[in-house]
RNA sequence: GGGCCUAUAGCUCAGUUGGUUAGAGCGCACCCCUGAUAAGGGUGAGGUCAUUGGUUCGAUUCCAAUUAGGCCCA
C-alpha cells in the first residue's frame, strides 16, 4: 500500500530543458541544419512546385552587420520559410554589393602614402580582397541568425560573371541610344585635381567675400513685365558668396510664390524680395520707396544684362529660392551648383563651367584667363565696381566644403559625365506605368517611388573612381562619339566574363580594336578608353538580370523585393530603371518595405547618442531567437523600436511559449500515437476548434506578411486558450486517469495535434526552438528529420465549430465569475487551493440550463471538487454576484468529504476503500490494475 | 524647405463603413499552489486615444494646423 501516490500519477516527463540556453544551443541547431543539409533537402522537396522567388537585395560588403541587417534578413527568412513549408519552391540566394567608394576609401586608408604609387590593378585587387573578407564575416553573422539560404553559392557583384552581366546590361542601354555624355557639376578639388564624392567632402568654416550685384534689366522687358515702374533704369539684385562663379552666370532665379518689390533709388530702381527689404536697407543703405509689388512668377522670362560679359541672363523660376540672407534672387551658374544645374536642365541652359582641372579660368573668360578662381574673386569685385554693378560687399564666415585629403576648399564644377536618359525610349513613363502594376506593401510605397521617379533627373552613371565596373566605351578624341559596334561589345563582354572587369584596364586599345582602327563616325584615328566606372547603383540594379534571370536556381521576374524604406531611392528604383529600360517591365511583382530600427523613445540609433543595440550583443545575452521574436512581434511598416525593456518583455514571452511547448511534450511522453479523434470530449473539440481557428488566422497573417499578427495570435493562444484554460483543466485527466484510459488518450491525441501544429506555426519565427521541440516530439510514422521538411498546417473547416465556441464562451464567462468568487474567499483565507471548494450556483435561464446540461463536467471546468446547482430566486447571502450576467450568484463553501491523497480532489468516497483508505473512488479505480 | 510615413495603457499590439462604460497579452501590485517548479493558476490597479481647431446630433476613427519622431531629398 503506497503512501506516496505520486508514483501512480502520469506526470509530465520530457528531456526538453526548461532553460533554453540559447546562446549555447543555437549553434548546435545550426550545425544540425548544416550536417543534414536541411536547406538543400527543402529545395529538392519543392522543386517542380509553384515557385516563390524572393530576390535578396545585396548588403554592402563592409563592416559587421547591425540590427537593421538582422531585421531585413529575418523578415526575408520568415517569408522564405513560410512559403517553403507551404510547398512552394522558394530558394534564397543571398548576395553582396562589393564595388564602390567606401571600400576603396578603406583600402586607400590602409595604403597610406603608397596609395598614389600603387597601380589601378593592384588597388582593385586589394579592394576585392577587402570585400571578400567582409562577405565572409557577414555571411557567418547572417547564418548565426538562423537564416536559411544557399550560403555557399551567394551572388557577388564583383564575380566575373556578375561583372560581365553589368557590362552586358550597360550595352543594352547603349545600343538603345539611352546613354549619352553630358555635363554635371561635381565636387572638385583643384589642388588634388580630382572629383570628390559626397563622402570625401568635409565641411569647415571658410571666409568668403559676399557681394550684392545688380543686373540691368533690358528696357524692352521693363516695359513688358513691369509697365508701372518708373522710367528709371531697373536692376535685379543678387547676392552671392562665390563671386568667381559670376562669369558662368546664365540666369537669375526667383521663387514663383514669393512677393518681390521694385524700390526706387537715386541710382535706379532695384528689384528684391519684399521680405529682404528691411535687411537690405541696413546693408546697402537704400531708402526703399516701393513703386511696385509682384509675384516672382510674373517676371519669368525677363532678361537682364550680365554686368561684365556681353550676354543676357534670363529670369527663371525655382522653388529652391528662399528669402535667407541675400536679396531673394539667386544668381544661377548651371555649371557650378546643384540647384543651378537642375534649373539649367529645366530651362535648357548650357551647363557652363569655364574653369579647368586646376581651378583656373579658361580662355572662355579672357578677362580672368589663367587665374585661380578663389584668387580671381578680388579682380571680379573690382570689375563689378568699375561697371557700377556692385551694390555692396563684405566678408562672411560660413560652412564650406573642403577636400578631406588636402583640407583645401573645393569647388563645384561641371565635368563630363555619362547619363542614362529618363526620356529617351520613354523610360520615365514606362517606369511610372510599371510602378502602378507592382504591389507595394505598405501601399504608400507606390506614392513615394512614383514621386521620386516622376521628378528625378537623368541617371548619372559615371564615377571618377577605381573600384567598380568601368564604363566600357571607346570614344573618339576628334568627334567625341563612342564606338557603337555590337561585335566589339560582345568581345568586351566575353573578355569580362573570362577575366573580370579588370581586363578593361589591362587591355590596350589595339587589342580591342585591332590595328588601324578609325572612328566610324568621323574617321579619326585618335581614340581612348573611357576610364570612369559605373555608379554602384547600376551594379545592384542589374541583379535582376545577373542573378534572377541567369541563375538556374531562380526565375525572372522575382515575386518579391524586400528592403528598408530608404531603398525607394536606392535599389527599388535602380532595379526598376535597369529592368524597365532593358526588358520593358519591372523586375518584381511585390515590393515590401520595412522601417528603420529606432530606440525605445523612437529616436534613431547612433553612436553619439549611445543608444545602439548590436545584434551580436543580443545573441550573446539572449540568443538570436529573441531577435527573431522581436522582428516578428513588431509592426515593421513603421519604424520599429528596440530597447532593453522590449528585449526583456520578449524574453519573457519566449519563455512562456517555450514552457507551453515543454509541457505539451511532457504530457505526450507515453502517447501511443493512435487516432482517438472519435473519443473526444466536448472541451477537446473546443480546443481543436480554437487550434484550427488559430491556423487560419496565422496562415492569413503570414500570407499578408503581417508577422506581428501571427506572433500575437500564437502568443495569446498559448497563454489564454492553452496555459490558463485548456491545459490547466486537462491536468486532472492527464495526471490522474489510468494511463491508457480512452479519455486520457483522447486528450493526448488533441495535445499531440496542438503541439505539432503550434510548433510548425512558430517555425518561420522561432526556427531554433521549433526545431528543438521537433526533435523531442516522439517519433511517428513519416516524421521528417527537420520541422522545415514538414508540411505547414492546414486549417480544416470541419474542426472549426463556431457553435461550440459560442457555447463555451458563455461557460468561460461563468468561469471568470467563479474565479472572482474563489479569489474573494482565498483572500479571506477561507480556502487556498480551489479544490478545497464547493461552488454553488444560483442561476436563472439561460445560464441554469447551460450549467445543468454540462453538470458532470463542471468540477473539471472550474477546477473545484464539488458543484451545487440551484435556480435563482433572489439575492444570496455571502455569495458573489455575477458581473455582466443577470441573476447569477456564486457561493463558495468547503467541499464535503476528505482530500484524496492521489488526485487532491475532495470527495465523500475517500475512506471507502480499506486497501487505499486515503484515496477517492475514481483514483481507486485508476490504480486498480496498475 | 520639399516628398512619403508614424503618434491608442510602462512595453508590444487590436480597434470593423465615425455610434453606449476604448480591448488583449506582457509588465506591475496582491493572493494561491508547490504534481509544468529559476514553472503554473487567480484577482486588481493602469489610457484627456500626442496637442489644438474644424466637419458632424455624435470623432480614437474624417479634415486642417501644431508638436515630436523616422526615411529620402534639398
Amino acid at each position: 500500500m503506497p503512501t506516496d501516490y505520486k508514483d501512480t500519477l502520469n506526470l509530465p516527463q520530457t528531456g526538453f530543458p526548461m532553460k533554453a540556453n540559447l546562446n549555447q544551443k543555437e549553434p548546435e541547431t545550426l550545425k544540425f541544419w548544416e550536417d543534414k543539409g536541411v536547406y538543400q533537402k527543402l529545395q529538392e522537396k519543392n522543386k517542380g512546385q509553384a515557385s516563390y522567388i524572393l530576390h535578396d537585395g545585396p548588403p554592402y560588403a563592409n563592416g559587421n552587420i547591425h540590427i537593421g541587417h538582422a531585421l531585413n534578413k529575418i523578415l526575408k527568412d520568415m517569408i522564405v520559410k513560410f512559403k517553403s513549408m507551404q510547398g512552394f519552391y522558394s530558394p534564397y540566394v543571398p548576395g553582396w554589393d562589393c564595388h564602390g567608394l567606401p571600400i576603396e576609401l578603406q583600402v586607400d586608408k590602409n595604403l597610406g602614402d603608397k596609395k598614389e604609387s600603387v597601380g589601378i590593378s593592384r588597388k582593385r585587387q586589394l579592394c576585392r580582397e577587402y570585400a571578400e573578407k567582409f562577405v565572409s564575416i557577414q555571411r557567418e553573422e547572417f547564418k548565426r541568425l538562423g537564416v536559411f539560404g544557399d550560403w555557399d553559392r551567394p551572388y557577388l557583384t564583383m564575380s566575373y560573371a556578375y561583372e560581365a552581366s553589368i557590362v552586358r546590361e550597360f550595352f543594352v542601354f547603349v545600343k538603345a541610344g539611352s546613354v549619352y555624355k553630358g555635363k554635371k557639376p561635381v565636387h572638385w578639388c583643384p589642388s588634388c585635381v580630382t572629383a570628390l564624392a559626397e563622402a570625401e567632402v568635409e565641411y569647415a568654416d571658410k571666409e568668403s567675400p559676399s557681394v550684392f550685384v545688380k543686373f540691368s534689366v533690358n528696357d524692352d522687358d521693363t516695359a513688358k513685365y513691369l509697365p508701372n515702374v518708373s522710367n528709371k533704369k531697373v536692376f535685379i539684385v543678387i547676392w552671392t558668396t562665390t563671386p568667381w562663379t559670376l562669369p558662368a552666370n546664365l540666369a537669375l532665379a526667383v521663387n514663383p510664390d514669393l512677393v518681390y518689390v521694385a524700390v526706387e533709388e537715386e541710382a535706379g530702381t532695384l528689384i528684391v524680395a519684399e521680405d529682404n527689404l528691411d535687411n537690405l536697407k541696413d546693408k546697402l543703405g537704400i531708402k526703399g520707396r516701393v513703386v511696385a509689388k509682384f509675384k516672382g512668377a510674373s517676371i519669368e522670362g525677363m532678361r537682364a544684362r550680365h554686368p561684365f560679359i556681353e550676354r543676357d541672363s534670363k529670369v527663371i523660376l525655382g522653388d529652391f529660392v528662399a528669402v535667407g540672407e541675400g536679396s531673394g534672387i539667386v544668381h544661377i551658374a548651371p555649371g557650378h551648383g546643384e540647384d543651378d544645374y537642375e534649373a539649367g536642365l529645366k530651362y535648357g541652359l548650357d551647363i557652363y563651367a569655364p574653369v579647368d582641372d586646376r581651378g583656373k579660368f579658361t580662355k572662355a573668360v579672357p578677362q580672368f584667363e589663367g587665374r585661380f578662381v578663389f584668387k580671381a574673386n578680388d579682380a571680379i569685385i573690382e570689375t563689378l565696381k568699375e561697371r557700377d554693378a556692385l551694390l555692396g560687399t563684405e566678408k562672411i564666415k560660413h560652412s564650406y566644403p573642403h577636400c578631406w585629403r588636402c583640407k583645401k576648399p573645393v569647388i563645384f564644377r561641371a565635368t563630363a559625365q555619362w547619363f542614362i536618359s529618363m526620356e529617351k525610349n520613354g523610360l520615365r513613363n514606362k517606369c511610372i506605368g510599371e510602378i502602378d502594376k507592382t504591389q507595394w506593401v505598405p501601399s504608400w510605397g507606390r506614392d513615394r517611388i512614383h514621386n521620386m521617379v516622376a521628378g528625378r533627373p537623368d541617371w548619372c552613371i559615371s564615377r571618377q573612381r577605381s573600384w567598380g565596373v568601368p564604363i566600357t566605351l571607346i570614344t573618339c578624341d576628334d568627334c567625341g562619339a563612342y564606338v557603337n559596334d555590337s561585335a566589339l561589345f560582345d568581345r568586351i563582354i566575353a573578355l569580362t566574363e573570362k577575366h573580370g572587369a579588370d581586363i578593361w584596364f589591362e587591355t590596350g586599345l589595339k587589342e580591342l580594336l585591332g590595328d588601324g582602327f578609325k572612328c566610324p563616325a568621323c574617321g579619326g584615328s585618335s581614340l581612348k578608353k573611357e576610364m570612369d566606372i559605373l555608379d554602384v547603383w547600376f551594379d545592384s540594379g542589374v541583379s535582376h538580370a545577373a542573378v534572377v534571370e541567369l541563375d538556374e536556381r531562380l526565375t525572372w521576374p522575382a515575386d518579391m523585393y524586400l528592403e528598408g524604406s530608404d531603398q525607394h531611392r536606392g535599389w527599388f528604383q535602380s532595379s526598376l530603371l535597369a529592368s524597365t529600360g532593358t526588358r520593358g517591365t519591372a523586375p518584381y511583382k511585390t515590393v515590401l518595405t520595412h522601417g528603420f530600427t529606432v530606440d525605445g523613445q523612437g529616436k534613431k540609433m547612433s553612436k553619439s547618442l549611445g543608444n545602439v543595440i548590436a545584434p551580436q550583443e543580443i545573441i550573446k545575452a539572449n540568443g538570436a531567437e529573441i531577435i527573431r521574436l522581436w522582428v516578428s512581434a513588431e509592426d515593421y511598416r513603421d519604424d520599429i523600436r528596440l530597447s532593453k525593456e522590449i528585449i526583456s518583455r520578449l524574453t519573457e514571452a519566449y519563455r512562456k511559449i517555450r514552457n507551453t511547448g515543454r509541457f505539451l511534450l511532457g504530457t505526450l511522453h507515453d502517447f501511443d500515437g493512435k487516432d482517438y479523434s472519435k473519443n473526444l470530449l466536448e472541451i477537446d473539440l473546443w480546443a481543436l476548434s480554437r487550434l484550427h481557428g488559430l491556423i487560419k488566422r496565422v496562415t492569413a497573417a503570414y500570407e499578408r506578411f503581417d508577422f506581428h499578427e501571427a506572433f500575437h495570435s500564437i502568443y495569446n493562444f498559448c497563454i489564454v486558450d492553452m496555459s490558463s484554460f485548456y491545459l490547466d483543466i486537462l491536468k486532472d485527466r492527464i495526471y490522474t486517469f489510468k494511463s491508457d484510459s480512452i479519455e486520457r488518450r483522447a486528450a493526448q491525441w488533441v495535445l499531440h495535434n496542438i503541439l505539432l501544429d503550434m510548433t510548425k506555426l512558430t517555425a518561420p519565427i522561432i526556427s531554433f526552438t521549433a526545431e528543438e521541440i521537433w526533435g523531442y516530439i516522439p517519433a511517428f510514422s513519416g516524421k521528417p528529420e527537420s520541422i522545415f521538411l514538414s508540411e505547414f498546417p492546414k486549417a480544416l473547416d470541419a474542426f472549426i465549430r463556431p457553435d461550440l465556441e459560442e457555447k463555451w464562451d458563455k461557460l468561460i464567462k461563468i468561469r471568470n465569475e467563479a474565479n472572482k468568487a474563489l479569489e474573494i474567499k482565498r483572500k479571506e483565507k477561507f480556502i487556498g487551493n480551489a479544490l478545497e471548494a464547493k461552488l454553488s450556483f444560483y442561476a436563472a435561464e439561460p445560464e441554469f440550463s447551460l450549467l445543468e446540461d454540462n453538470k458532470d463536467f463542471l468540477p473539471a471546468l472550474f477546477i473545484v471538487s464539488e458543484i451545487g446547482l440551484n435556480r435563482f430566486s433572489g439575492k444570496v447571502q455571502d455569495a458573489h454576484e455575477g458581473e455582466g450576467i443577470k441573476d447569477l450568484f456564486i457561493k463558495v463553501e468547503k467541499a464535503s468529504g476528505n482530500k484524496c491523497e492521489r488526485c487532491w480532489n475532495w470527495s465523500n468516497t475517500v475512506g471507502e476503500f480499506s486497501d487505499h483508505p486515503n484515496i477517492c473512488s475514481r483514483c481507486h479505480a485508476a490504480i486498480a490494475n496498475s
